[in-house]
DNA sequence: CAATCGATTAACGTATCGGTTAAATATTTC
DNA sequence: GAAATATTTAACCGATACGTTAATCGATTG
């Protein structure tokens, strides 16, 4: 079960694609400014933009006048749940805070006998 | 240059990854711990963590009684990034909502003429 | 100190990803 | 209606990603 989430992390885990998911928070452009703004193929662009749309983090917009031009425009709803994410799995900090301080205290109060040899791995 | 940005996103694309999030969400665990609770065989965890470890979503902490454990926290700052970025991007949805109102009424006015043929493309 | 344990690294196979060039499709222009 | 334009799809290719099993490493235990 791939969720909509997993769908959105992947679509934006591309470089690329971040890229063009900033310049579409700015205004809606045309897929061939996206590709020359990112200096990329059309044909490349093409298919960054297809994961993106099928992940429903864009979507496709018919040019008034020329119906050759595709114009993209962000959608709110994935970033919305992204962030709803983002917020419950941050949710459980201050308590994680709060314990990590009483655990570091009560170390420091035993750090006579317990200090031993970390490890730091490469 | 690959922003923290990037690291971070690239981290969370895979659903492992982000299910171990889910679960260092609620409190830390053990490496081990996350293997069984995930099906995944103790090596292929550890690269996932590995990778999490790099970007920074997560630390390693030593356990205090038994050296051979390591015990995995989810650090604060990665997803407080994300969270910022994704903030910005959505900044100018109010405007581009708006803008797009505009715009539907604008042709839902002249749509005696405009409308020609629709592609959707599959 | 030998056996075991928790975890990581190494080596390897397969699949997916992202770029490229060439071809296709639809639309506009002259 | 032939040439040009905007974009996508197809076919191919090298690189990277993830899982597996085997080996390694340090720590613990009997």
């Amino acid at each position: 079960m791939s969720t909509a989430l997993d769908q959105t992390l992947d679509a934006l885990a591309d470089p690329v694609r971040r890229a063009v998911v900033d310049l579409l928070g700015e205004e809606p452009r045309r897929a061939g400014a996206l590709a020359q703004a990112l200096s990329l193929s059309p044909p490349a662009m093409s298919r960054h933009l297809r994961v993106l749309r099928r992940a429903g983090v864009v979507e496709e917009q018919a040019h008034e006048d020329d119906a050759r031009v595709r114009i993209y425009r962000l959608r709110p709803e994935p970033l919305q749940e992204l962030r709803s994410w983002v917020d419950e799995v941050s949710a459980f900090w201050g308590d994680q805070l709060e314990a990590f301080r009483v655990h570091a205290e009560a170390s420091a109060r035993t750090k006579t006998k317990a200090t031993k040899k970390a490890r730091r791995p490469r």
